[in-house]
RNA sequence: GGAGAGAUGCCUGAGAGGCCGAAAGGAUCAGUUUGCUAAACUGACGUACUGGAAACGGUACCGAGGGUUCGAAUCCCUCUCUCUCCGCCA
């Protein structure tokens, strides 16, 4: 969530990073700052009215004290309209503020200086390539027959237990699952990341801090008879840790990561894209997160795609950076980069990371503070990303990997697999 | 799920209708003293909105929302959460 103040101070700036997110509701801007002066002013009113009344039962008090009970019954039947004023005023406020905030959270983040401007995938900024594309024989398969073939995933089974897109993993299938899990923590502790095991359903409260909510109910899963909701993400949970809370400067940065799966409806996504483990409901992520300083929030960025990239290199996958453009990017985003492995056998570039700045967009509604140089309170800017999501580097690793042999465990897993050879 | 107790600032904890944005202690920060450490002393020390160049003001907030009252942390109602006991249970 944009804070007010901000736009107020930047209204040109905010209209012209809104239109490189493609944003439609421009208008929007104007009547949030219409509605905060008017939320300016009758606050005021009201202000100055609860003084008075305030003043006038102190004097009634002190008067009573005081014994003179006759004066204090004049300034008591004086009250009532004061009350009045109050009530009155206090209502209009609150359908003022209501009214503001169902606005404020239209607005997406504002993206970054670098964001390039587009509407689609196509206008995604590569920003490297990294890596060999194997050249596979003719014959290679893609996962979902290797998964099938070696019998590492049963996706029928899930179907029966479940429904579509809850896999069940098998044999060293699920070995490599937890592997990748063990590694990618272990990578992350590396790196200067407390672990954290976290809640797999959430409050409102949390859904809307990271904002998710509301808006985006619909993919998530709900639990209705609880009120909550199933993580899409651990960055959920992970950054809801820091909700009303008030850091020191120099706790920063925070570094937390976390193994967790994540739900998604995916509603509406069918077709031969979605294929074996393209796209599932239920997946396991490790995830990193960050609270950072707001001057460090970038370098921050580059660090923990540079984090990503690391565990891309040892597990010898080749992959592309995307920088995305406008109209691509999240809600809440200010400048997010993609990691996409090549997988050779599909022939197409898979999404396996997401890390994503935030800036304040998040903080703001979290009221996730540090205390700065001065003293005062200021929102600090949050950070995320995937290191990694499973499936499709499992998609990746199994289809790359392949040989007449058998499927070969990249070196620094063979420690977590305990294998050298899927065969 | 049943019965009871409770929710106050960073923490412990007082507060019982006006003198309470809130005692006291601890923690923290700054200073004084001190050979160092420790101790002692002095002071500062919640958040948000808002007025003001600032000094300094106004308003709201004692789990949340309503109510009673001229006036509510304090009384009443509803909700949420926590704790204890019982039941169930990995």
């Amino acid at each position: 969530m944009l804070q007010v103040s901000y736009i107020r101070d930047n209204r040109e700036q905010v209209l012209e990073r809104l239109a490189v997110k493609n944003f439609k509701q421009p208008g929007l801007v104007d009547e949030i700052i219409r509605l905060d002066n008017d939320r300016k002013q009758t606050q005021s009113r009201m202000d100055n009215v609860s003084a008075e009344a305030n003043a006038a039962a102190k004097q009634i008090g002190d008067l009573m004290r005081a014994g003179k009970k006759e004066e204090a019954e004049e300034i008591k039947s004086k009250t009532g309209a004061l009350k009045e004023d109050v009530r009155l005023l206090g209502e209009a406020l609150s359908a003022i503020e209501s009214e503001l905030q169902q606005k404020l959270v239209l607005l997406p983040n504002l993206p970054h200086s670098s964001v390039p401007k587009g509407l689609t995938p196509e206008d995604n900024e590569v920003v490297l390539e990294n890596g060999n594309k194997p050249n596979l024989p003719a014959n290679a398969l893609p996962h979902w027959e290797l998964a099938a073939k070696y019998n590492l995933i049963d996706f029928e089974l899930g179907v029966k237990i479940t429904g579509a897109g809850f896999p069940v993993y098998k044999g060293k299938g699920a070995k490599l699952q937890r592997a990748l899990i063990n590694y990618f923590i272990d990578e992350a502790e590396k790196a200067g990341y407390s672990e954290v095991i976290v809640p797999l359903l959430v409050n409102e409260a949390s859904g809307f801090g990271t904002s998710q909510l509301p808006d985006k109910e619909g993919q998530m899963y709900f639990v209705g008879i609880d009120n909550l909701y199933l993580i899409p993400t651990a960055e959920v949970p992970i950054t809801n840790m820091y909700r009303d809370v008030i850091l020191k400067a120099d706790e920063l940065p925070v570094k937390n990561c976390g193994y967790t799966p994540c739900f998604r409806r995916e509603a509406g996504s069918y077709g031969s894209h979605v294929r074996g483990l393209n796209r599932l409901h239920q997946f396991d992520k490790v995830e990193i997160v960050q609270v950072a300083h707001p001057d460090e929030s970038y370098k921050v960025l580059e660090q923990m795609s540079g984090h990503v990239q690391g565990l891309l290199q040892k597990l010898g996958l080749p992959y592309r950076v995307l920088r995305l453009c406008g109209g691509d990017m999240g809600f809440g985003s200010a400048l997010t980069y993609d990691m996409e492995t090549w997988s050779a056998a599909q022939q197409r570039w898979l999404e396996v990371s997401s890390v994503s700045n935030f800036e304040t967009f998040q903080s703001n509604r979290l009221k996730l503070r540090f205390r700065n140089a001065e003293g005062k309170t200021q929102l600090a800017h949050t950070l995320n990303g995937s290191a990694l999501a499973l499936p499709r580097i499992v998609a990746t690793l199994l289809e790359n990997n392949q040989s007449e042999k058998g499927i070969k465990i990249p070196e620094v897993l063979v420690p977590y697999t305990k294998f050298e050879w899927i065969d």
